[in-house]
This record gives C-alpha cells, structure tokens and sequence, in this order.
DNA sequence: TTTCGCCCTTGACTATTGTCAAGGGTAGGA
DNA sequence: TCCTACCCTTGACAATAGTCAAGGGCGAAA
C-alpha cells in the first residue's frame, strides 16, 4: 500500500458547516476566547478526514497550520539519520505545533494519523492574527504551551534517568491510572509504538515485556493484565515529577 | 564547605534600587509590557546575590518566584533514585520555572548557581496577575513558552536518536558557533556538568573526547581544540531541527 | 477461505553505556 | 608552604540496549 502525503487531502478540504463548529468550539484551547475572534479562525479552518497511516506535517516544513484532533490517534514522532522515534501520540481534543504557528516557524516533528482521524486544521496566519488581537486566547495558549513544556520535561527526565525496564513499568502504571485503575487493558497502539514512544528497540521492548512476568505482568497480544500492583509500583518507583499528570 | 539553602539568601533580600530596575526591565521577557504593570512587577522583586554551589530552587516545591539569570551560571537539573541529570545552563537574560509560574504548580527540576550569581527574584503571585491584566506579557511569556519549549524538543530528540559521541561532537560544533567560529576555546563549566548535561557519565565523557582524537580534537584540560571542522561535521551531522537555534 | 504482508518474538551477537576502583593533577584553604 | 578535596582520567568489568536473522501468528484483502 502507498502511504499517500497529506498534501492530496488537504486540496480536498472543505470549509466547516455550523453544526461542526458547534462541535468543536467547545474545545479546550479556545476557552475564553471573543465570538468574534473564534469565527474568524473557525471560518476559514477545515474539519478533514485522513485514513490511517498518512503523514499529516512533515519536520522542517513551514508550520502551515495548527491541528487539532477531533477523532482518533496521530502519532508525532521525529527521524535522523535511518533513525525513527515516536514523541507522543495524541487523542481527540490534542492539538499539536502550537510553538511552531505561533512563532511562525518550520516544524519540529512529523505527525502521522495512527488510525482513520479527523483533524481540524486552523490556518497558523489567522491563528497569529487572533493571538495578537485576542488576549484571550492568547492567555490560553500560553497555559497550554506551559503544560506541554512541563509534559515534555517529565519525558526528557524519564528518558535520561530511567532504563527501558523502569520506563516500561511506570508507563503501564500511568496508562492502568488513564484506564480507570483496571488491572487488565488493552495497548492502545501497536507494540512497535509503544517501543518508539519509550525509546527503545521493537526486539527490546518484547525482551522487556517478557522480563515483567517476575513481577505477574502478563502479555497475550495486544491484552495487558497486571498481577500484582504494589509489585510493579515497587519496581517502577514512580515519582510526582516525572509521573503525575496533574503535578 | 556546607551548601547552604537559597531560603537562607532570600530573607536577607533587599528591593531593587531605581538604577537596578533600569537595569533589569531591558530584558527580553519585558518587552512590550506596560511601564505600571511592569513597575508592579520589578517594585516587590529581589535582585539577590548568591555564592557559587548554593540550591536556589529544589524540585517539588511550590512555584514562589520567576526567576530571571542577571548574572552568573545557573544549572537546572533533576534527581531520581541516586542519579541526577542536569538539562540546561543558563547564562545572564535567561529566565527559568515559567511554566510553573505561570500555571500555578510546583517546580519540575532544582536549580543552583555554578558560580556567584546575580537572580533577579519576581514574586510568583504578582507574575500571574499581570498576566492575566497585560496582553503584552501575556504574549511575551506565550512566544518565550513556545521557544523554550522547542529547545526542549531539539533536546528530547538529540537524547533519543543520537549516541553520546553523536551529541558530543554536535554540542563541540554547536559550542564552536556559539563563541564565534572558533577553533580553540575554554569549556564554558566542568566536564562533569557537560557530561550530565549531555546525559552520560563523567567516565563516558573522557572516553568519549579521547575517541574524539582520531577527528583531531584536542583537549588539555578545559581548553578545546578542533582541528579538522569538517571531519567533525562529517561525524555530528548536525541537523537544523535538532542544533540551530534559529530554528 | 486462502494468501500475503507485517507485527511480534526469540536467539545470538555486538555496541553502547554505566560502575567500581585506583591514581594523578590542581586549586583553594590552613 | 603544605594539605586536602575534588576533578578528571584510565582500566577492568557489568549492565543495558541495538542489530541481524529466522520463524510463528494474526489480520486485511482478494
């Protein structure tokens, strides 16, 4: 299968009918913000459908527009070299290169949706013009640039003070906590993500996972359970500045 | 030599003299912010001075003051278990904590001073309501947000696709840029803190300049010197998106 | 239903990085 | 001046992580 480029989709995009503005106005970024200045950037914006496994922006393009998944997962993820690795993958009300349309810079990461994703793509000129006219929204991003600073902090910290095992270990803690506290979930993307995503070979990961049954960590598939939690806590010492998504 | 607390120095903080403020309200994160809201913030400020080695904010702790570099070295690093990383240095005009400033939470790394140091001291309270009065701080701390938290994207992914002689001989390049192109210079701290700050352990470091031979670098104590910048470039291969600054 | 491709796993090996220990050099304080 | 800490280096070894190759299994598409 070809993995087609954004680019085709977007030259399909169509302008937003009333009612997915009602939908998506309601999204956290633009809370806050005048009437007038979230139709402004609201009428010249797309809400486009992408099927899954197309590269959305690519690294070291001029930032065209901020996105905002509405619906379904988009991997951001970075290469160098023959070298790949995953930043984050985001859910529906995440939008990603916030810091590069509001400096009116090239991307830092490629993104590319994990699955069929609606993506709502807000031209980065009308969104610099709002963020100096609005002060609204201008206080608005700057909290959310502020938490997606202190998100990746905590990333740069797990990568540079754990191991593979250490990071693997809290990161099912966090997504056990994400999924309500159940003791047995499923991945939410492929293996191979999630090695990318912890910084670590596919084989690796797999090595990792099978050193966890030491601590009643069971894998069938995509099926996660966790035997014994205390267990694992005491393995993976997890620490509110790394850890907490509230902190 | 005990270490003593930063808490210590702040009680016997002074408020700024009028030549002091003129001095400070220069500094990038200022600009554009209104001559009141900017005296509310610089009129209960402290100018403090602090001696080499001393802790001027520990991780955890609630977000007391913005903190701006006027002079001196500053290291922000981060502890977990029995290992510490440092992920920056910061020189004179740099500002460091924002974010959690900004949002109201507790600090995600500790600081200290490498050498004596001169801490322009901002009372955390008095930042968020000027914040929330200035549009023009508000988009001075939004665009420093955005910037900084490129930086810290370049850094997240120099960690996870690079080796550690890849970040040291691309940090050697970038160094080089920094002090003007040239081919023999001082190292700006000591190779413990540049080993931490490049993730690796001090031992790793030395070894690391030693294979670094073979590409003509040379090292007699702290003083640097690179024969052959395009062999080294040739091994870096430094990247716009991960090194320029500018980018 | 069958086929094909890709994901995942495992073995064997290599590369990279960390740890422990010892010793030389150097700067600041007594 | 000497002494003492601490920084830096080096050797030897251990732990961690990546690579290459092979094979099983599962799911999407024909």
């Amino acid at each position: 299968m070809t993995i087609p480029r954004g680019d085709s989709y977007l030259l399909e995009g169509i302008e937003m009918r009333p009612a997915e503005i009602e939908e998506t106005r309601k999204l956290r970024i633009f809370d806050g913000v005048g009437e007038k200045h979230l139709l402004d950037m609201l009428r010249p914006a797309f809400l486009q459908r992408f099927p899954a496994g197309v590269e959305l922006v690519r690294e070291g393009d001029p930032a065209d527009f901020l996105h905002v998944v509405v619906e379904g997962k988009v991997e951001v993820f970075s290469a160098y070299r023959d070298r790949e690795t995953t930043v984050s993958v985001l859910g529906p009300g995440q939008c990603f290169i916030m810091a590069a349309v509001v400096l009116d810079r090239v991307y830092l990461k490629s993104a590319r949706s994990l699955t069929p994703a609606r993506i709502l793509l807000l031209p980065a000129d009308v969104v610099r013009r709002v963020f100096s006219d609005d002060a609204a929204f201008a206080r608005c991003l700057a909290s959310d640039l502020a938490a997606s600073y202190r998100m990746l902090v905590k990333e740069l910290k797990n990568q540079k003070l754990r191991t593979g095992l250490e990071r693997l270990a809290n990161w099912l803690l966090a997504h056990r906590e994400e999924m309500g506290g159940a003791n047995r979930f499923e991945l939410p993307f492929e293996k191979k993500v999630l090695a990318s995503r912890l910084g670590m070979a596919p084989e690796v990961l797999s090595r990792t996972f099978a050193s966890l049954v030491a601590y009643k960590v069971k894998v069938k598939g995509a099926v996660i359970e966790i035997g014994d939690v205390p267990a694992l806590t005491k393995l993976a010492r997890p620490t509110a500045t790394i850890d907490d998504p509230a902190t």
